[in-house]
DNA sequence: ATTTTGTACTACCCTGTGTAGTAGGCACTT
DNA sequence: AAGTGCCTACTACACAGGGTAGTACAAAAT
């Protein structure tokens, strides 16, 4: 039924990383707080997924006074990169050039603009 | 734990598959043959995929006297192009500048000559 | 008629993810 | 000190996706 798609997470993972990003530094309170701006979530929710990320290796946490602190253990764009990395492998191994067709289709579509910027990263790649 | 890959199907699935594009028609007798020589399975199971490949729309089968006979709905191809451009949208939505930047390094890793390829996909669509 | 072959249905297991309840600890308040 | 509240740990449940396969029943072959 679902697409073909990719899945780096869960929604839920998803939304409380981009959370984690943008603080460098966050309590399973201060997730909830922001996530409550949106909609109802039970606080064992959020730290049930934190310590998942944790077991991940995607946070980290540490005893400050009260509650954990918790950080990411890589950037947002160190993060994306090693993600993108694998599934462009996994990619490419599967589906050859079809995927670089595609590629450029889905770019051009997005952001055709971005085509100059691939070109760019290939001479910069062949030098 | 596992890597952030992707999965445009199951390892059984996607075994089915190669050998549905390979045959054109193919009955479930016909690939559990196949899939026996590599290893044990049970009829049963082969079935029970093959199943679900048809729920997907992979598949589609039509009585041809005894046995059903199994179709790919989209040839290989097609369906890498397909997979290809769903993953790529996702990825380029999720990780921008950063999926461009470790497409282009992938690949040169993979199969630095592509990269030539690459280069004349983009003057195509530039025109 | 009996065996073989094929299909349908059902079921079980495991993993990942979202969801949350409950219990027990520590700390601050009154 | 007793009560209240916040925090964590543990446990649990549900649902989807996928691998695996048994059982039952029908049709076909012998």
């Amino acid at each position: 039924m679902a697409k073909p798609s990719f899945h780096l997470l869960g929604d839920l993972e998803k939304q409380i990383m981009e959370i984690v990003w943008k603080q460098e530094q966050v309590t399973v309170r201060g997730v909830v707080e922001i996530l409550h701006k949106k909609r109802e979530i039970a606080y064992t929710t959020v730290m049930t997924v934190m310590n998942r990320l944790s077991e991940k290796k995607l946070l980290t946490r540490k005893e400050d006074g009260g509650a954990f602190a918790y950080v990411a253990t890589q950037k947002r764009e160190l993060f994306m990169s090693r993600a993108s990395e694998n599934v462009i492998r996994g990619l490419l191994s599967e589906c050859g050039e079809v995927a670089i067709a595609q590629f450029v289709e889905a770019l051009e579509d997005v952001d055709p603009a971005k085509l100059a910027l691939l070109e760019k990263k290939i001479r910069e790649k062949r030098s």
